[in-house]
DNA sequence: CCAGTATGTTTCGTATACGATTTCGTACCT
DNA sequence: AGGTACGAAATCGTATACGAAACATACTGG
């Protein structure tokens, strides 16, 4: 559930033949930035990378153009990569984006969520209301994308679906996302959960649905910025 | 106007310092894509692209790696790159897609849209109904773009204009869009584009101009699909 | 003591080379 | 005659190597 398969589904590889050695870095570094080991401002070195992997710089070229293209690294002609750190500009960039195509996968996925998925959307937010007492803002966190993904995973529209998890990959460089900053939002989250739930079950129309999902998350942007006003550095 | 930079903001290269040949190859080879000279199914041979380029093989390889992760060509291990025609079920989802980005980004410029955009967009739809009579498609859809350019272009969120430039440029591939199947469709587009300025002009709520920017792209799918309705090759 | 230049080190960019894999044509067997 | 197996050609994947650019540092002249 916490997967987040971003790569194109030519590349999608479940088998024990992990691909290219190319394929393979991608994944590697993938994993190493989502998951915290690189983490924001990271310099990634061609040579080190390669060395680490064991095998030779061009694939890991190839891997950290295709993390480029995704947004997850930044780089730099004859300077280097390094892991794309998510200032507030850009966090607000990302999260509005996401709010947008979020939005609409979840619309788009909320005819194909069986009562199972709803069962099981449940018992996270379960968890994750029983999260609040003995706040973890990392866990709370992981537990607010699980949710979602189920509720947007059903999503006819890979286009889409692909771009929903760009966007989370990205957040997910901050490992506690918002909550951390206004652990406040987080209550009122686990209730729109549910509100968006029984949406979902009683066959609302897409519009609605996506208006509230959407508002879910600029919601969640509002109370950042409202927090952090302070601050504008404009790009 | 035309033009469609989808590079990201570091490889924005304008002068006459081109940049790498990884970035000459990148720029070589998608305007060929875009502009016709490689069409859709069209076998990409490195050795051969590279010879023609004058350099060698590597800096086209991560060219073609960033085309890939744009979606303008189909990558396949051990065998090569073709340029991504689109097939019936890959436009549905691309133009769904498209119609959602750009309903945002149309909406989200709306405010920035000054009234020389105004009189600009509306001259190019000006052009678009003078070019019903003689009924051009390659031409139609290119003042198309143009049209629809300069109500997106001011789109204050780099990323959802950069989705709105990707998924025009996939959509580049076909030179003459929908159009050439449903020469219908042509007319009443150019009376959306009227009413579409209107809402823009009058100063509407974002909710109801990106809600008029998507209908107007949802409309031209729609008018496809239930032309092609016996085609169903689901992938 | 500071500024500007020279030098050295790190790291990237690209070319070349070779092994691996697929594809296609042809000959052979049934 | 049709299908299969083998082999050659084409093409990709990766390693290695070397030149070029950028950054850090030390040195010299004012």
């Amino acid at each position: 559930m916490t997967e987040t398969a971003t790569a194109p589904a030519a590349a999608t590889i479940a088998d024990g033949t992990t691909g290219s050695k190319s394929e393979q870095a991608y994944q590697a570094i993938k994993a190493r930035i989502v998951e915290g080991t690189y983490t924001p401002g990271y310099r990634l070195v061609l040579a080190a990378i390669a060395k680490d992997l064991g095998f030779s710089v061009v694939p890991v070229r190839e891997a950290i153009r295709r993390l480029e293209a995704e947004n997850l690294v930044k780089f730099e002609r004859n300077v280097g990569a390094t892991v794309a750190g998510i200032d507030p500009t850009e966090y607000l960039y990302t999260m509005q984006t996401l709010s947008i195509v979020e939005g609409a996968a979840t619309a788009l996925s909320a005819p194909l969520v069986g009562e199972a998925d709803i069962a099981r959307a449940r018992a996270v937010n379960a968890e994750m209301r029983e999260c609040l007492k003995h706040f973890d803002p990392v866990r709370f966190t992981r537990l607010n994308q699980d949710f979602h993904s189920v509720l947007f995973e059903h999503c006819p529209n890979p286009h889409i679906l692909d771009l929903v998890h760009r966007g989370w990959n990205r957040l997910a460089s901050l490992r506690s996302s918002t909550f951390r900053f206004v652990p406040g939002r987080a209550h009122e989250s686990v209730d729109e959960h549910e509100a968006l739930l029984k949406l979902i079950e009683t066959g609302a129309d897409a519009d609605t649905i996506e208006k509230a999902a959407r508002l879910h998350r600029s919601a969640t942007l509002d109370a950042y910025l409202s927090q952090t006003n302070p601050q504008d550095n404009t790009p």
